[in-house]
DNA sequence: TGCCAGGCCCTCTTTAGGGCCTT
């Protein structure tokens, strides 16, 4: 198949919510994202968002976010409005992506917006590159893998910054013990579905054939 | 009163159950 450029600009992003499912009414209280490009982060989103309700306890308690601080947050239509813009078309990482789907989907369907995302997953993706780690919580692999804790974990533009960390560890540690020149995006979200004890000769054939028809670095195929 | 998430992944599995992850 033919790949894209492994140095396309990526978008990782953090949710805070009141809750965990947004079918059960729970809404987005804070989203923090960067833009990844060349490898570093190169750009900043981040706001708190009024989910027109008060949030429990327990949240508070969570993230460390209180009803005073959201009572003079700007609303989800306009929040979100500002972050499609940021998002681009831009591919989406998350940890534990599938959450943080659900509730961008959500959160866009409310302004009307819906269309396919193209997530990748640092939960997915470290559970086949670290299954040694005593857990894969984000900040568990943050600190084994000694990179900066950058703020309070449980905010979002902090969890933001450390899971981009950890996508770029990911893909420098495969870089390394694979022999990739750049990983492309497609293929790090089709490791997040590989079976656990197939993911070697994965990467190793997967390289092999970028030595042989390496990526397409024109242009985008997003 | 009792209900209250869902996908991944392992195993004492597949006619199932439970821990892990996210807030």
């Amino acid at each position: 198949m033919n790949y894209s450029d492994p140095n396309e600009p990526i978008v990782v992003l953090d949710f805070e919510t009141s809750g965990m499912s947004p079918l059960q009414g729970d809404r987005a209280i804070e989203i923090g994202a960067v833009l990844i490009r060349d490898q570093q982060i190169a750009d900043r989103f981040q706001s708190l968002i009024n989910p027109g309700f008060l949030i429990t306890r327990e949240i508070e308690m969570v993230t460390g976010i209180n009803n005073s601080m959201l009572s003079d947050a700007p609303d989800a239509a306009t929040v979100m409005t500002d972050l499609s813009r940021f998002i681009g078309s831009y591919p989406l990482v998350a940890h534990n992506a599938s959450f943080d789907q659900k509730f961008l989907e959500s959160e866009f369907s409310f302004i009307g917006k819906t269309r396919p995302y193209n997530f990748g997953c640092t939960l997915l993706l470290s559970r086949r590159i670290y299954p040694d780690m005593p857990n894969h919580k984000l900040e568990t692999l943050i600190r084994m893998k000694a990179l900066p804790v950058n703020g309070k974990f449980h905010r979002a533009l902090a969890d933001a910054e450390m899971t981009a960390a950890l996508w770029l560890k990911i893909i420098a540690d495969i870089a390394t013990e694979y022999n990739f020149d750049g990983v492309p995006f497609e293929v790090l979200k089709k490791l997040c579905k590989v079976p656990h004890e197939k993911v070697g000769e994965f990467l190793k054939e997967t390289a092999e054939e970028l030595r042989s028809a390496p990526p397409d670095t024109t242009g985008s195929l997003f």
